[in-house]
DNA sequence: AATTGACACAACCGCCTTCAT
DNA sequence: AATGAAGGCGGTTGTGTCAAT
């Protein structure tokens, strides 16, 4: 590797082809080209992407036809919002094999890498920001299981009951959860804005506003429910629902600590900021249970 | 009406692995 | 076994859209 392909940060394999594909397009696809790449595709099939952008007339690489295909034209290709039960397999999923965007979007069916990969930059990554904590801290990941998947499977469950094109029916993965219904009585916020709408428009956002009443409840049925996504064989014994009922349990004794949320919050705007109280006192437990571990 | 910033997503880049010769 | 091409993957960047000012 010389030092000119170094500085351009490029491979000399890659900085070989680069100089012999000067003639190549690059940026947005045309009309034109899409329709190309499939009209080609469907006459001769798919691979061998090289040969296949020279044949097609493609004045594209390989690599950009293949990622055209997949992310754009394949016809078994979902767009549009994602759903509440990909957002809450994205995290499930992301928790047990991180950036592994390509085995997780082998579960969500339609779904690419890219776009997973999108979702969790956009989304996910945006509320750690707002947090001011890393994505990787356990702090975050803690918030992610023991608040928002809850928060998501309770949405879930509403949206399910509310519309007639259920997508998960709660009577078939756990009784209880018919239970749970008739125990909620109450018309909670979350369920009445989940009811409105349908499934597919919603976001981590929307459920951070809504905390659990009875969260042993939902830890339940979020394991009821991500078995039917996943498979049973993805939960472990020793899972998130069962340590954070551990947790609750010890937060609760000692809610004396909400006071030193004050101090913890510092410099961030409360009024603008989409995380409730229980987001913060969660995470503040998080840091204080790590520094007593660290002394 | 123009500008600006945030956001979502398409597309590219470079590294690594796999496969064919 | 060695080598180069092709494909796969995760990270990053570019661009269009839209709401707020």
């Amino acid at each position: 590797m010389d030092h000119q392909h170094v500085k351009a940060g490029l491979s000399r394999v890659d900085a070989n082809k680069n100089e012999d594909d000067m003639d190549l397009r690059r940026g947005p696809w045309t009309v034109e080209e899409d329709f190309t790449l499939m009209n080609y595709i469907a006459h001769h099939g798919e691979g061998r992407w090289n040969s296949l952008a020279r044949c097609a007339g493609l004045k594209r690489t390989g690599k950009s036809c293949r990622l055209r295909w997949l992310n754009y034209l394949r016809p078994d290709v979902r767009r549009g919002n994602i759903t509440l039960e990909e957002q809450l397999l994205i995290l499930e999923l992301h928790s047990r094999w991180g950036n592994r965007w390509s085995k997780i979007a082998q579960h969500l069916p339609g779904r690419t890498d890219n776009e997973i990969k999108n979702y969790w930059r956009t989304r996910v990554q945006k509320h750690a920001k707002q947090l001011k904590c890393d994505v990787n801290s356990k702090q975050f990941k803690d918030t992610m299981r023991y608040l928002w998947m809850p928060r998501l499977v309770e949405r879930i469950q509403a949206a399910a009951g509310a519309s007639t094109s259920k997508v998960i029916d709660p009577q078939t993965i756990n009784p209880n959860m018919v239970q749970i219904d008739h125990n909620n009585n109450n018309t909670n916020s979350s369920t009445a804005t989940a009811s409105s709408e349908n499934s597919f428009v919603s976001d981590l956002t929307d459920c951070c506003y809504n905390y659990p009443q009875q969260q042993q409840d939902y830890f339940q049925v979020n394991q009821s429910i991500s078995s039917q996504l996943i498979g049973e064989s993805l939960i472990s014994p020793t899972g998130y629902f069962h340590h954070a009922l551990e947790f609750q349990g010890a937060a609760a004794a000692d809610m004396d600590h909400q006071q030193n949320t004050t101090q913890w919050m510092d410099g961030a705007n409360f009024s603008d900021n989409l995380w409730n109280i229980e987001d913060m006192w969660f995470l503040q437990q998080q840091l204080n249970n790590n520094n007593n571990n660290v002394v």
